[in-house]
DNA sequence: ATAACTATCGGAAACGTTTCCGAAAACGAA
DNA sequence: TTCGTTTTCGGAAACGTTTCCGATAGTTAT
């Protein structure tokens, strides 16, 4: 029989119903309800990372003052601190940043959203994020849009979620309206863009030159005495799509070459579609005698198709393309290219939110654009082959 | 004149020092001391991610009833969690990760050490980490060690700060002491090692068949009449060169070739390394023919160097390597390899990673071999060229 | 009417760290 | 000795979330 855990006497018990699948009590002379509680589970001592209060116990010293000795205050005595600082060293004590960072209300980390980790542009734009951070003392938290809308929007959720103190944002080809970004812009949270940019927020950015690297290229092209001149582009929503095609255009108005449109081919990037864009412009009457892609990747594939056809490069069809990569230089012919630098990308995206970050109610978004370079090799050199 | 806080009189106040930049005054009549405070600074409303609290006051609730209807409790009524999810939903409430996982005692982030995310081994590697990671409902955090011993423990120390989970370790070159594993695998963090693993740590790991790789490969190569085969390593002390060299020590045995030292070359994987190499072997009076580079890299620089001084590859000397990349297949001549399906590599290790973090007290570990692939390119193919 | 049960809400305390404050001892000046 | 200062420690409360418990109203069975 149970007694009451007010009074201790058990002639006044009476049940009072299972909750929680445990048996309540009520004691009719105090007029209290209890639970009656299993007997305490050994709490076998777990093993955990070392904290402030483990310290704290060795040294028979207060949490506070550990704190103060790992932190640089002045309220704390110089053997005090070096005590504490010998203890925390034997016992391996790591601050815990969850709990720091929900004190202090920041995280020093990140969050940075691009479409594949495994593209050389973004391997190399990370590689320079990661840099910049680093040095700054900050964490980066990468995550893939594996170019969907909706993973884009998740993960901007679950970075919000850790608590970033900031995003990198390069859009996904699917992302053609911008709730997700907006409401987190709304909430004061910095985001910095690059790459695939949105121009309807007010948020800084990186960017490349779009129209005019596409511009070189094609009045390259224009100069080797291409006139035919077909361009493989990507989504029509895809705003870095929009300018590389108008660097194009532009090009050809410069040097009155009217533009014709079949042989413009939109496409969302994929392999099977740079074979088609192939098959389509080798049945027209009359064929291109250059292609540009504004994707280097699609350039590629088509120098492979097109060897494998034993067509001429650029005997027949000379080859150029927004975008580079130690393939581009190795592979035979060689192909011309804009060379984006996308480590100094990285670099200044992360430079450029990590100012805001830390100047928060001063920060004015600008844009900031990336020079980059054109690169000619074998794939467009056509006068020099005439020899 | 300032009134004691206690008793509201001014008459017996006396002062009692400047603490913190403040007055210190003194009541003699109460016996109490109180600073100064200054007047409090209008507190703006800040802006802020919305919190459960938030979500809590909006509805006259207890913040406990709102974590209840977000949670799947079964003490909450229908309506009321209907009700507080609205609302919860028009705030956008994203819940702080950082106060959840305080308390909950797991961050469902796993930490990822890798050399250099631009090499694509490792970019591979880490899109199939991020991909059975996504799935599982874990983030992942990456930290590149740089091929640093000193870097690749400071992003161990920083990723244990983080909280993370678990470690997929892959170490750098540099690395020839393991406490810092050593330590959080004795605090109980589950950590996986792979590719680069440590022999003298019992952690579970994935490897790729180095050994077997190897010896396929040289094996080719001497199939293919090659009887002077080079070999390009890595530093002395990394296990991989380690084992890959014992391939292609053993392919040797096994067809009664002798070993010659100076075939033998060990490197840190530089660039300039492979041309060091290259000029070594060709002032040789008998010159190899064939190279086997145990990082693929090193073959393609060699390839760009043997073609720069005209010498015949693979008819002069055939090359082969350990890794793959689309580099390789479309180099020319293209590079025969042994693949190592990076993204698979990755997607094991995580799986491992995440079964060791849910089933801690039970998991023992294993390792996990990825069986590779031959893949026989033009670079070695001596007898189809005789003819 | 009494006993026993169920549903569901609010409050308290925990997670680890930081920072503010008072407490109290020590010191220096008048 | 009194007044005024400095040093430095411990305690309390905050950060956001979760989970345990009791409180209390309602329901059902005897």
């Amino acid at each position: 029989m149970i007694a009451c855990v007010k009074c201790g006497k058990v002639e006044n018990i009476i049940r009072s119903g299972f909750v929680r699948g445990k048996q309540r009590l009520f004691c009719k002379a105090c007029d209290v309800y209890f639970s009656v509680t299993p007997p305490n589970p050994s709490t076998s001592k777990k093993q955990h990372q070392t904290t402030i209060i483990d310290v704290a116990k060795v040294l028979g010293v207060a949490p506070s003052t550990v704190s103060r000795a790992l932190n640089n205050s002045a309220e704390i005595n110089e053997n005090t601190r070096a005590e504490i600082i010998r203890v925390a060293n034997e016992l391996d004590y790591r601050p815990n940043l969850l709990a720091q960072s929900l004190h202090r209300g920041e995280t020093h980390t990140i969050g940075v959203v691009i479409p594949d980790i495994q593209r050389p542009f973004f391997a190399g734009v990370v590689a320079g994020i990661q840099k910049v951070a680093s040095e700054a003392g900050y964490r980066v938290m990468i995550c893939q849009s594996n170019e969907s809308h909706n993973t884009e929007t998740l993960n901007v959720q679950a970075l919000v979620a850790s608590r970033v103190d900031g995003l990198l944002i390069s859009h996904s080809q699917e992302t053609n309206t911008f709730e997700h970004v907006k409401l987190q812009l709304k909430k004061g949270l910095p985001i910095v863009h690059f790459d695939r940019v949105c121009d309807e927020l007010d948020t800084a950015k990186v960017i490349q030159e779009d129209f005019a690297g596409s511009f070189g290229l094609v009045e390259h092209l224009i100069l080797q005495g291409c006139r035919k001149i077909a361009v493989f582009a990507g989504p029509e929503d895809l705003l870095i799509s929009q300018k590389r095609l108008n660097g194009y255009l532009s090009a050809l108005k410069k040097y009155g070459i009217s533009i014709e449109n079949e042989l413009i081919f939109h496409s969302n990037f994929k392999h099977e579609e740079s074979i088609d864009a192939l098959n389509y412009w080798f049945s027209l009457r009359e064929k291109p005698d250059a292609i540009f892609t504004i994707h280097y990747a699609n350039a590629i594939e088509m120098i492979v198709e097109l060897k494998r056809r034993a067509i001429k490069i650029p005997d027949e069809i000379a080859l150029a393309a927004f975008g580079d990569d130690l393939l581009a230089a190795l592979i035979e012919p060689s192909l011309t290219v804009y060379n984006q630098f996308p480590y100094l990308v990285g670099q200044e995206a992360a430079s450029i939110l990590i100012e805001n970050i830390i100047n928060k109610d001063t920060f004015q978004p600008f844009t900031k654009t990336i020079k980059g370079e054109l690169i000619v090799r074998q794939s467009s050199l056509k006068n020099l082959n005439a020899n």
